[in-house]
DNA sequence: TTGTAGGCGTTATCAC
DNA sequence: GTGATAACGCCTACAA
């Protein structure tokens, strides 16, 4: 019952008369094998139960097979769905995954990427926490040759693989749809404005205000720390006490929007008649409120699997060069009720 | 730029004039190094650079430092919560976590299972897939002694550690919560029966009904493949047609109770007047739905850190016996508006 | 306190 | 087509 009485390529060398050489080659059908000892050894390895040990095979040949992982937080919807698009693909080209979560703190983000490193991952895959401004504990992969990819939440000046969404323009779009509807004071919720996603946002914000000839208040555009439940209705509070309240909100997720819907119908206000709200993300949650949230949709599960792609295609090549390679994958407004008016034809 | 610049011990030896094992054990603080010599091999180690291999120490020490995690989907907030708690706490004691998804298909399932043990996890935490009725593929786990924990969906029959909650108490109160709210006439939506977790709820259910003298209908007892978004609506809607339907929905999931909840409003039934429901896990979208889902709390996060610590105290176990150990963590009827109703008083 | 030497299980480079 | 042999980078008795 307990361990030791693991087989290896040595016992079934002795046991049928070969080489371990004969054995490993045969084990993966090297082609100066004939079929016959192939097959030979192949059915005794699976007979004896013999189990291949990557751990070694990785050591010995510089390639652990495995993609290192690191994101915020797995609970966030988007999240989840992206690395379960990366788990997948990996999986079926033969690569593990480990995942480290940083919980939105910088120094777990640098404490996980060591830790990543020493186990050799041969690529990661990377969206950054909301504390992160420097990203030169991503330079210890680069320096090996070890492919990056930044996704999503992605850094400024980094030479590596980028897969992310337009969201200058998904904002620009979002904002524009609300004007559409006939908003005239549009309030914004930004996040953390160092995030480049979060700042994009905001800029397409402020463009199509200016493109449609709306008055820019800033005390309508709100930075926000965390874009929570919480922080969402405290904020739609604040703005709501202004003598002159927004009739249009823009928020850079779903969460936030969300609240501020429940908040505004609490009290009273209309949706979207008073105010037309749209979100960012496509969170299960969005089209469970009522009115249903409109929102952006933003392709995880895709975002995802690409990011694999990436690392993939890159240990493909020869020459392991680091070029700055951006994917921009397409989002478009999802219009839902929250944003809808009746047109008076 | 290219990879083998990079620095062993073997360097390290050279460059300080020591010996490898010197090196090696200045590097983990070995007791029987002076302070003087660790203090100098570390230091000139973080200076050159240089970075452990766990690929070789694992190979050597037959240790990997990893859990391996097999799971139908990442997507299922119930999921991505417990993954969460299984990563932070393992990473805590610096392991890392690697996942595999079935998707719910049982032969992915074997083959993540393969892969896991290949890459030698020193612990596996696995919550089976919908199709999986034999366990057979767990055995190679615990013939060599590596801890296996069942979490969430269980088998009947394997020697282990479970982490699990009460399915048939938390059914039972849920159940009752529907009775003392005055309906007469309970649907529940079922579950694949081969499950535990879904058998365990049915029975439950059943039990609360007899306990309180109701009538057992059979038509009102609905064993859904999925437990959908799309199945809540379909089944809600056949249960509908019947002359003397249903007066409260006891659903496995909060997915398919919330479609329930929709689809009934759309037509003109009033909840929880004219039906009272009930859902299970509090997901994200169970506070979101109007009237907010009533739903069993479901210790996601808390599972996942349970499962690793098994996991842990197993390894520093010197007797690796395999017991089954069973961990039961408490749930709680979370009491929304879908099902409490006015009292006449 | 430090060094020597062998091995963890596999693969790759030679040979034959 | 097959076999020696030497790594891969680290750890750990056992010596000194």
């Amino acid at each position: 019952m307990k361990k030791k009485n693991t087989l290896t390529i040595y016992d079934l060398a002795r046991e049928l008369n070969y080489s371990t050489s004969t054995i490993s080659r045969a084990l993966k059908n090297h082609k100066s094998i004939s079929k016959k000892t192939a097959q030979l050894i192949q059915r005794a390895a699976e007979e004896r139960g013999y189990r291949p040990n990557s751990l070694a095979a990785s050591l010995r040949s510089n390639n652990s097979k495995t993609i290192g992982v690191s994101i915020s937080n797995i609970s966030r919807p988007f999240v989840s769905d992206m690395i379960s698009g990366i788990e997948t693909s990996a999986r079926e080209k033969g690569y593990n995954v480990i995942i480290s979560q940083s919980h939105d703190s910088y120094d777990n983000e640098v404490s996980n990427a060591k830790a990543l490193y020493d186990s050799r991952v041969c690529g990661i895959i990377a969206s950054l926490s909301m504390q992160t401004e420097n990203t030169d504990h991503f330079n210890q992969f680069k320096d090996q040759g070890i492919p990056v990819v930044f996704v999503d939440r992605v850094p400024n000046n980094f030479q590596s693989y980028h897969v992310i969404i337009d969201n200058y323009t998904s904002a620009y779009i979002a904002t524009e749809h609300l004007i559409e509807q006939g908003c005239k004071r549009i309030a914004h919720f930004a996040g953390s404005q160092h995030l480049n996603v979060y700042s994009q946002r905001k800029k397409g914000f402020i463009e199509a205000l200016k493109h449609h000839d709306l008055e820019i208040d800033e005390r309508l555009i709100v930075d926000m720390k965390t874009l929570s439940f919480e922080e969402g209705a405290q904020v739609t509070a604040e703005l709501f006490k202004l003598n002159n309240p927004p009739d249009g909100i823009f928020s850079s997720n779903d969460t936030a929007a969300v609240s501020a819907i429940l908040y505004l119908k609490k009290q009273g206000i209309r949706i979207p008649d008073d105010v037309a709200v749209i979100g960012f993300n496509d969170d299960p949650i969005s089209s469970i409120v009522e009115p249903a949230l409109s929102t952006i949709y933003h392709p995880a599960q895709k975002m995802g699997e690409l990011s694999t792609r990436r690392i993939l295609e890159h240990l493909e090549k020869e020459d392991g060069m680091h070029t700055t390679e951006i994917s921009v994958l397409e989002t478009h407004v999802i219009s839902r009720a929250s944003s809808v008016r009746k047109k008076s034809t």
